[in-house]
DNA sequence: AGGCATTCGTGCACACGTTCACAAAGCAGG
DNA sequence: CCTGCTTTGTGAACGTGTGCACGAATGCCT
């Protein structure tokens, strides 16, 4: 009874982490490996091998002992189970220095992530094409979402407009967002949210930094460096 | 005696919610806001109350009971706390589509994050000035990161080039890196990587908007969005 | 001054995540 | 077929993170 198995819900940290074992495996198969142990994969992981066939077993046990995993099998499972079976097509809220940036990006489009639709609210950029995307009104939100089925969103306008971005939309039906403004966002239970915060990222970096050389080698440590 | 507060080590959870609390308290302040309870601070956090408080008291029992935090008092220490009582300037490497985005978003700067150099391998992008910074060859990282005493930097190049852009990096005295290509880095353990991967971001959304359309009404969910 | 309402700080129990360790399962080679 | 080697899959122990519940402290009001 395999369906049983793709009922069973994937830990979070479990699923945080398959799509980078995807991308391993992805990256592997192209170079014509088509069989892998979990040590190898955790290796290149850079993570536990015992974490590795745990996370891969909440999927099944497609491994085989003493030999490891069928590469393209893996990958076809795990795209199964993450739903990168299909596309997902986005669009994006902001057409500014970093809207640019990610409408510019080929990355989403391979990964199965095209950009459906770039909107604004700024008169002076709706109408021009970036990456050839052109962008549209906010107001014309709803109709692209429905026209191409968009169910995921990426914000990218100033913190003061996030808000607003995401009334709109979860208003034109989108139920994931993907929020690169550094707020909290406000939504109704049913649409998830998560964010991209450059800031507490570096804010995290540098507390360690300073921790490390915040000790009594702070003018040592730098001095060392020369 | 404080300075043993200031010794002990924060887990890895509040460190990363630190800087969230002192986004918003930072923009209370500016509000004339200058005392908050924690129950506040969890509703404009989105977290729990009881874990704002946790989270605080490792700072130190920096709260009056009755009352709530003064805010002022609490930014400076958490400010003290995550080593943000100086500027950490940071060299992003490559200068493409992202990097560009990265060089030109002032929230850096303003933060305490200021670029203090962009590099890139490519002939035709050196020289370049992309918003006041002049973009360097990566031959002159070492003496950027010494001049400017740059110890966080950012890598921004395709995928290819990252790990090369890390030994750069490495070898130039930076101690912690902050990676936007979506590959796996092998540094030294002295230095502290963190990652920002958006296409993982958005397969993990994916995961669950597949989950909860692909439940028992899955076709229905799709021919009701039509 | 005393009582009351409020809010902090934290002990405790529980949930989640990680890692170890090992039996079970497979392959290869004689 | 049997032995030995490899590697999976998972139980169990441990560590980390979360949230409740409540005592302790404080301010305010009478
Ligand atoms: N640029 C970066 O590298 C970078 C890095 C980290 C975080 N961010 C964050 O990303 C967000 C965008 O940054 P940016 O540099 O692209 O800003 P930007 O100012 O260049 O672009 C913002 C765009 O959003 C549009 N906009 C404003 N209000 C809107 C609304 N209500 N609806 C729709 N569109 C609206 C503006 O017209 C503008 O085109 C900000 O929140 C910023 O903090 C950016
Ligand atoms: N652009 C985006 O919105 C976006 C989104 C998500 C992830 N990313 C990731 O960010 C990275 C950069 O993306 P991009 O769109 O800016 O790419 P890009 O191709 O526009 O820019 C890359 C830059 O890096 C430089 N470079 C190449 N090799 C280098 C080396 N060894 N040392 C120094 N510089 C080198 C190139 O000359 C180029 O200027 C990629 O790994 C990409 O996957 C980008």
């Amino acid at each position: 009874m395999p369906s049983d198995r793709s009922r069973r819900r994937i830990p979070d940290a479990t699923v945080a982490r398959l799509p980078v074992y995807l991308r391993i495996l992805t990256e592997q198969a192209e170079e014509g490996v088509d069989s892998m142990s979990s040590d190898r994969l955790a290796e290149l992981a850079g993570v536990n091998a015992a974490k590795v066939r745990k996370d891969l077993s909440y999927l099944g046990s497609y491994g085989t002992r003493g030999v490891g995993y069928e590469v393209a099998y893996l990958v076809y499972q795990i795209r199964r189970e993450l739903g990168l079976t299909r596309d997902w097509p986005v669009v994006i809220v902001g057409a500014g220095n970093l809207g640019q940036a990610l409408a510019g990006y080929g990355g989403f489009g391979e990964r199965g992530f095209p950009v459906a639709g770039v909107v604004d609210i700024d008169p002076g950029k709706v109408g021009s094409v970036l990456a050839g995307v052109r962008v549209r009104h906010i107001d014309e939100l709803p109709s692209i979402v429905q026209a191409k089925r968009v169910s995921i969103g990426v914000i990218a306008t100033p913190s003061l407009a996030a808000q607003d971005a995401a009334d709109h939309l979860v208003a034109a039906g989108v139920t994931s967002i993907l929020n690169f403004a550094p707020v909290v966002l406000t939504v109704p239970r049913s649409v998830e949210v998560r964010k991209v915060d450059l800031a507490v990222e570096l804010q995290i970096l540098c507390y360690h930094e300073q921790r490390r050389g915040g000790g009594l080698h702070a003018v040592t440590t730098r001095s060392a460096t020369a």
